[in-house]
DNA sequence: CACCCTGTTCCAAATAATGGAACTTTTTGA
DNA sequence: TCAAAAAGTTCCATTATTTGGAACAGGGTG
């Protein structure tokens, strides 16, 4: 079956490697030479793949680039949250973006990169722990307790040591989300990154969008952060409003947090 | 040949429509029904597709997204070009970007838009017309004026009023381009659209690749223009001389342009 | 120059894609 | 509210395509 074995080449290229050689489809996959041959110059002779003539390896092709780019292009509350953030960015010179929950992921579908010395640098398609980031918890605030411990069965290792190493510090995060409607974390996936989040439904993808801030851990006051939150959640009440919907999360609490 | 198909729906999406349901796809491609309904269900269940359960259509996956982002990752000349140009829009206030020829169109590979009101939005995957583009120009400017002719053998429609209309038109654009080592186009393929770029060779991808900065015509004087032109031409030429190369081009010259 | 490593081509056997028809579900409109 | 049309799905025998071992071709290296 062609179009399972060409799909699995480009999830594998999304796992790790930017390249495939033949011999090393080959063997990772388990296929024949001949097999491996065929299949990469079929794909590449589709646009799906480009050949580096050089170095005889494949890489994903310019279609994907474009195709990525239209990926929920057009979503009417994604447009107009990337809109009010890119505003927000320019105001506060920090990175900011939207993500969505996928599994136990999250994905990045906007962002920007702030003005600080320190970017914090995801671009769209950037894939993250959701338990060892704001917006994850924030997302995963939806969901019902039993689904998030399936997902979680087996806990993966904490990316750092500030991040929830057991189902049970998730869930205390992910209430602590559910009850503040917003969520920040620390230091928990890459060193010295942190961010605040919050979240909106989107009726129209049917999934929750999780705009966020990101910044240097050691940049920021809590009063500063406070504001921050102040400024999301001002955010996703206007545009949640503007849809016609009942602003859904609480506003303004409990800034300690914890 | 399920692969080709599979190919075909992706190309499909990527010109046009964002969406696809079973019966568009059946009769624009003459598939039998139940064939399209297939390949679209296969798809989707490769994670190629995703599927919109309350509309019952298709669009692409989140895949594509991070294979996307993944396009020309790592290049250092990109990447270099990339974190040169986002100080220039943090400077200038302008939108930047990178784009690459393919066939008669560019792709930009790279962007962010700008601080300025009139911001002009063009995100990585993005497509237009090589001829009516400073960044397309200046492209082309390698390729030999026979293998120009022979892609713009039936040459296309103009985009607006100001853009080349025939291939001698062109060829005179182009030429200029080749001489001065910057172009810069007015009005050509968007309504108030202006832009300068200049190009880099990239030895590991054996392409070029074209910086450019894009603002309102309206917006810049003659005066700032030279100016830009200068940052985006000093841009090139450290980073020429960073990766051990020639610089190529010649430097600040000719600002009257024509 | 010969060897090894990688990639390509070939062809018969085996497997998966194809499309008409029947069937189910959703939408339309009277 | 209901019937008819439209859109989508499933089924299955036929057909055509994928598959993989083996032989072949480059190309770099000691």
């Amino acid at each position: 079956m062609s179009l399972a074995n060409a799909a699995a080449v480009l999830h594998w290229l999304k796992r790790g490697r930017s390249d495939v050689a033949v011999l090393e489809l080959s063997t990772a996959m388990g296929w024949p030479k001949s097999s491996a041959s065929r299949l990469l110059k079929d794909m590449a002779n589709l646009g799906l793949l480009e050949r580096d003539e050089t170095t005889r390896r494949y890489r994903a092709g310019l279609l994907m680039l474009e195709l990525g780019r239209a990926y929920a292009a057009g979503d009417p509350v994604l447009e107009a949250l990337d809109a009010e953030l890119q505003d927000m960015t320019q105001r506060t010179g920090f990175s900011t973006g939207v993500s969505i929950l996928d599994g136990i992921d999250i994905v990045v579908l906007r962002s920007r990169a702030g003005t600080h010395p320190l970017r914090v640098v995801t671009p769209p398609g950037t894939r993250g722990p959701a338990w060892a980031n704001s917006t994850g918890r924030m997302l995963m605030a939806r969901p019902s307790d039993e689904e998030i411990a399936r997902r979680f069965a087996i806990f993966p290792p904490r990316p750092r040591p500030n991040a929830p190493g057991t189902l049970a510090e998730l869930m205390a995060l992910v209430n602590r989300a559910r009850t503040c409607g917003w969520d920040e974390s620390n230091d928990e996936s890459l060193p010295g990154l942190a961010g605040i989040s919050v979240a909106i439904e989107d009726i129209d993808r049917r999934t929750a969008l999780a705009p966020y801030v990101a910044f240097s851990a050691a940049q920021v006051e809590p009063e500063e952060r406070a504001e921050l939150v102040a400024m999301l959640q001002d955010m996703t009440h206007r545009i949640e409003t503007r849809f016609g919907r009942e602003p859904s999360a609480p506003r303004l609490q409990d800034m300690a947090h914890g």
